[in-house]
DNA sequence: TATCCTTACGGAATTCGTAAGCATG
DNA sequence: CATGCTTACGAATTCCGTAAGGATA
């Protein structure tokens, strides 16, 4: 048993099951995959996969169990590099964030000079995609920090913090009847097409909740997971945008801002991370720069600890 | 980095930062471990144990946390083993059981022969010690199952669950003036010499507790680890015996067994597992026999859950 | 001086890549 | 017949034991 046959068992998981896959990944060879995979389920005396003639079809149930715990090890054995490079006081590295559009756009720059200033040797990764891929990123640990406002709750495996506070904004192009009414109410909204966030992002389910409280079913013109393309489409007037808050800071010549948050009510952006994983220093540094009231020992609690909400 | 390394610094660790020693307890050469250690720290980048010239002196701060580690992925690794046995169904093994003398004399008895019964090719071995080396034993895998009266809560990295309540029996010799009381009160048990358990074992702090609560400071003239024991030194008139109920019930000719529940109140027996282990099928079926309430999936929940204490 | 860790070195075992074989879809 | 897993085999590497060196208590 090794920890290399481990490392080729996870990623013929991830890779569906394709040992070819999966050695390209691990840049190795093939054979050495399935040699591999076969020593191991020799010595466990159980098969991990089911094989159909020389294709593998699918984990088998001590299968599932063995991936399960395969997977612990290997995060563990990632948190001793961690643990090594956290004392050595590097201060270089890498620090891989996922993260949605918006965030990248309008919230981390701040952030990330920061810590470009504490850590210059630090290089910053950004991975941009939907909450989902950000989730399945910080699983597979292509990045360690998640950032995103929906969709990282509820994932078992990961924990996640709340950073800030933000309501949604409605946004049309100056001139626009409702730029002149004194407060705009959820059915003067439904009244004109809306051009609002993908489903998957950025607070949407808040939009949905609330026209879907008071029994309105707007027309949604447009649909876009950046705020960046909403904001062009409320330029050329296909419909009222709506948008979070922050994307409204820079960029908005033209458009004019209307507070929406008593229509949809607060969001919450949130940080994430694997749960169990170790941080560095300097992650756990730009976890305190995305949400100032953190302490490094609330940080281990909540990474080590019991699975929770952690609300500051 | 690999599994070696991991498992030269864990016995390093438990034969006190002695690489001979440790090297000894795994059947391998000495600079065999030393250099392991070595590279792995070398990978690390930082030293897991200081060092003083030539000898090992204490564990470095990352080391604690390079130890914690380790010592989650070999529990791990023991897992994967574990889950492989499980699946061949592999109704041969070695069932090793850390108890007191108390259980493995009057209580074990029973549920070993059914174990027996249900898994013939299961050979048991039995670790007998104070409730303390019987944590010790636990977490460091010389036993799968602990059982014990005590001390076997409160200790971080152990899980316990309860097995049966029982009480405590004073016990004298035939023609005994308590022998003939109506009702004995703790004052009238405080007029005697005690002999009875050693403070470590088998609810001897209930015992403590109610003598301490009537401000009563009774002579105690043998402690011992062991019912046979105290009940020998009882017949030879050394004084009145307080012991489990249990150890009543066989070999106790020439002796009178008086009901002291009333005196020192319930004392529950649990038996105790590390936390996060994968129990093979015959461990499982063991812990329903000392436990009938017991169920799979509760067991399951209890090992691989929240830090709790687990009441049926 | 006895204990105990590190370094040095050589043989043995393991690992890993290439090539060939064979089953599925 | 293209894809994809397994088997076979040989070279390179790693592992691990013995022997020697050096530091502490």
């Amino acid at each position: 048993m090794n920890l290399q046959q481990f490392r080729y068992v996870q990623e013929a998981v991830r890779r569906g099951l394709n040992l070819t896959e999966a050695a390209k990944a691990l840049h190795t060879s093939q054979p050495g995959v399935s040699k591999a995979i076969l020593d191991l389920e020799d010595e466990l005396g159980v098969p991990i996969f089911e094989r159909h003639g020389k294709r593998l079809r699918r984990i088998t149930e001590p299968g599932q169990q063995i991936v399960r715990t395969i997977d612990a090890i290997l995060l563990q054995v990632g948190n001793l590099r961690r643990i090594g490079a956290h004392y050595t006081g590097q201060h270089a590295g890498k620090l891989s964030i996922a993260t949605t559009h918006t965030q990248a756009r309008y919230f981390l720059p701040g952030p990330v000079a920061q810590l470009r200033q504490l850590y210059p040797q630090v290089q910053v990764e950004l991975h941009q995609g939907t909450p989902d891929q950000v989730a399945r990123m910080l699983m597979d640990e292509s990045a360690v920090v998640g950032l995103a406002t929906e969709s990282l709750l509820g994932h078992e495996g990961l924990i996640s913090l709340p950073c800030y506070e933000w309501h949604h904004v409605i946004v049309v192009p100056e001139g626009h009847p409702l730029a002149s009414l004194a407060r705009i109410g959820i059915d003067d909204l439904a009244l004109h097409p809306l051009v609002t966030y993908h489903p998957t992002v950025t607070g949407r389910s808040r939009i949905d909740n609330a026209f879907a409280k008071a029994r309105l079913h707007p027309e949604v013109a447009l649909e876009a997971l950046d705020s960046d393309v909403i904001k062009t489409y409320v330029r050329v007037g296909l419909g009222v945008g709506i948008v979070a808050e922050m994307a409204m800071r820079e960029g908005s010549e033209g458009l004019v801002a209307i507070p929406a948050g008593h229509l949809f009510g607060p969001s919450v952006s949130r940080m994430a991370f694997r749960r169990g994983v170790q941080l560095r220093e300097f992650e756990m540094r730009f976890a305190q720069l995305l949400s100032p009231l953190l302490t490094d020992s609330l940080l281990q609690r909540a990474l080590h600890g019991e699975p929770d909400n952690y609300e500051l």
